[in-house]
DNA sequence: AAAACACTTTACGTTTACGTAAACTTTAAC
DNA sequence: GTTAAAGTTTACGTAAACGTAAAGTGTTTT
């Protein structure tokens, strides 16, 4: 079922586009627990969906220390008893009133950019007639003269 | 039309619920050129506007940097030359592309959130059968022992 | 005009998220 | 078996985004 594939550092690495360096720093921060053989760092797929999630929240704006926050929390849960459970329920609905709000951000982001894009593309155009007026001109002179 | 406010640090500090002196320190950087009346500042809508930017860039993950750079392009592009133009153009289609990006992000994070919460309400209920199953036997008992 | 209050500059401190270098060990290749 | 490649720890450095304190300058309220 889930996979039994390992992972070195420089794999991860390779694949995610992250130095070693940060991938060796999230284990020290506590976000990645990868097992060892001897003192190489041996990652699970487990491993590597959290570095993936890592990923993605610092795309969408998240410190490590709040997505750590939400990997603890979401460890408790799994022993879970009632008080964890409520609690995580309440942090889902916090942190889906934020996608909200991120949704609503690239809305307008999105909207902001058809209007800048507009005004980009008319300036180019009257450039466009500028310079060919000035083309023609230049055009008849040369022509005047070559007479 | 564009309407002649103007606002104190104080009452952008509050209605955007930042500091003082992040708002100074955004001025610093060069991402607000408040005016000033000897030494005070005093902003305009157009700064309302960009610290209004600036906040939902940070939202969005954007760094001051960055959103420096996109308000210089777009004071240059205003300006404009052809190549200003373009360029311009470039970064708003490298922004759209940024955009899909956390679109994506979101719609992932969402399907998570929405597994997540089936687990946790699952494993709720769980907890609430027990205990009813609990709370049975010992009425059992009690009934049993106070006869 | 004195007190209270908002605003100012200057400057050092702090946290986050790594970069970079040094010196060492383990593993893989020849 | 040695050399090269990849991995390791230790530790100091850095840029970004402010926090915070100090000390001064208006301004307005009583």
């Amino acid at each position: 079922m889930s996979e039994k594939r390992t992972f070195s550092i420089s794999e991860l690495s390779q694949e995610f586009d992250v130095t070693t360096r940060s991938i060796r720093f999230y284990e020290d921060q506590g976000l990645l627990k990868p097992n060892r053989r001897g003192q190489t760092r041996i990652f699970s797929t487990k491993d590597r969906v959290r570095l993936k999630l890592i990923l993605r929240g610092k795309r969408m704006g998240f410190s490590l220390a709040e997505t750590k926050e939400l990997f603890d929390l979401w460890d408790e849960t799994l022993t879970g008893n009632e008080k964890q459970l409520l609690k995580m329920l309440e942090i889902l609905s916090a942190r889906r009133e934020q996608l909200e709000q991120q949704k609503e951000d690239i809305a307008m982001a999105e909207m902001e950019m058809d209007t800048a894009e507009a005004r980009c593309r008319e300036a180019l155009t009257e450039l466009q007639k500028k310079k060919e007026e000035q083309g023609l001109t230049t055009n008849t002179k040369e022509t005047a003269v070559s007479k």
